[in-house]
DNA sequence: CGGTTGATGTCAGACACTGACATCAGGTCG
DNA sequence: CGACCTGATGTCAGTGTCTGACATCAACCG
């Protein structure tokens, strides 16, 4: 047995997602938190940068899937279809979480600060997406818009998927939403 | 004569804007910006909600020009259309800030701070944005999608018009971005 | 067995931000 | 004119976030 116990990190986050649950985001207190998971406040900042780290880790599946996703994704002529592709894989990551990713965006709308980090985040993604489309051979500013399009596409679908009580299909949200998209821009 | 010097909220745009260049947004203190415009840091508190505020207000000319530019905007069968008429508005407010806007976006790009509370207004334009269309007819997801499109565009656009170190044409390179995203989005 | 490592604890402090109350020029009303 | 109110500001005390510096001590390593 190791001198203290495992995962802290883990624990950490569970405290933190179940006392924001019970009480908010803002009437909970950092050293709160980590004295719920058996650590101390100090211990709690070497784990998450600040207190809404916590709940946007960089080490997140979806932040993790996401970049491996562009990488496996081959090559293609047309931008969108690899946008569309990572889109997909994306949505696999969702499979399960349905509960979880509902409980998670009550907490997350119900804080500006909160919603501010997932607007980083977000665009994160998109910057992200859009240096993968670059080594693929995209010229700006194709990439960055074909990019921006692409997590405009999964945020609308996410909303939706989210919104909804019943577990969905995230993936299919999403091609509904890129097919929506283009009648959008291109007009008929 | 009144009690206290006039324009209190903008002597402390103008400290802060001052201080930020000299020493970045962290080196700087609240109670330095107040002194310097000759206020206490509670008054500061009082104008700005909090310290990154005084770099986005939500007086901003951007915010209020772009909300009357969606009212404004003549209904239209297609949205897109609507958006670019927005853009082009939009457009109009940065003629004569080149140099100001490029001193602005150094600071905000030097600091993660920063550019998460731009993510945010950025996304609050979307909003904004996608609420108007609603309000002319246009039904989601088709609204938001046309919205985040429109802020896509605009923020291309936008970065490449403070990267250049000669004032450009802003609503030129938005119509280009556009094009250009057509062309991405609908494939050829 | 002695030295190193690494996750944690302890402590002090800077700074962002807030609530409560005081101040006081200028306007209002009787 | 004088009492009163208003509103921007000042003063002060406090909470909470976040950081740097240093201590601790089990586990591992040579």
């Amino acid at each position: 047995m190791g001198r203290w116990e495992p995962n802290a990190r883990g624990r950490l986050e569970e405290a933190a997602m179940a006392l924001f649950n019970e009480r908010g985001f803002e009437q909970v207190t950092v050293a709160e938190i980590a004295g719920r998971a058996g650590l101390t406040e100090r211990t709690f900042y070497r784990h998450f940068s600040d207190k809404r780290e916590v709940l946007f880790p960089d080490s997140n599946p979806l932040v993790t899937g996401f970049a491996a996703a562009i990488e496996d994704a081959p090559q293609s002529a047309v931008p969108m279809e690899t946008v569309a592709l990572v889109l997909k894989a994306v949505a696999a990551f969702f499979v399960g979480r349905h509960e979880y990713s509902r409980q998670r965006q009550a907490v997350v709308n119900a804080n500006a600060e909160l919603r501010e980090r997932e607007a980083v985040k977000l665009a994160w993604l998109s910057d992200t997406l859009a240096e993968g489309l670059r080594r693929r051979g995209v010229t700006e500013p194709g990439a960055s818009l074909a990019a921006e399009t692409g997590v405009a596409v999964f945020k609308v679908a996410h909303a939706q998927w989210v919104a909804d009580p019943e577990p969905g299909d995230l993936g299919e949200l999403m091609r509904l939403a890129l097919i929506e998209l283009k009648a959008v821009t291109c007009g008929e």
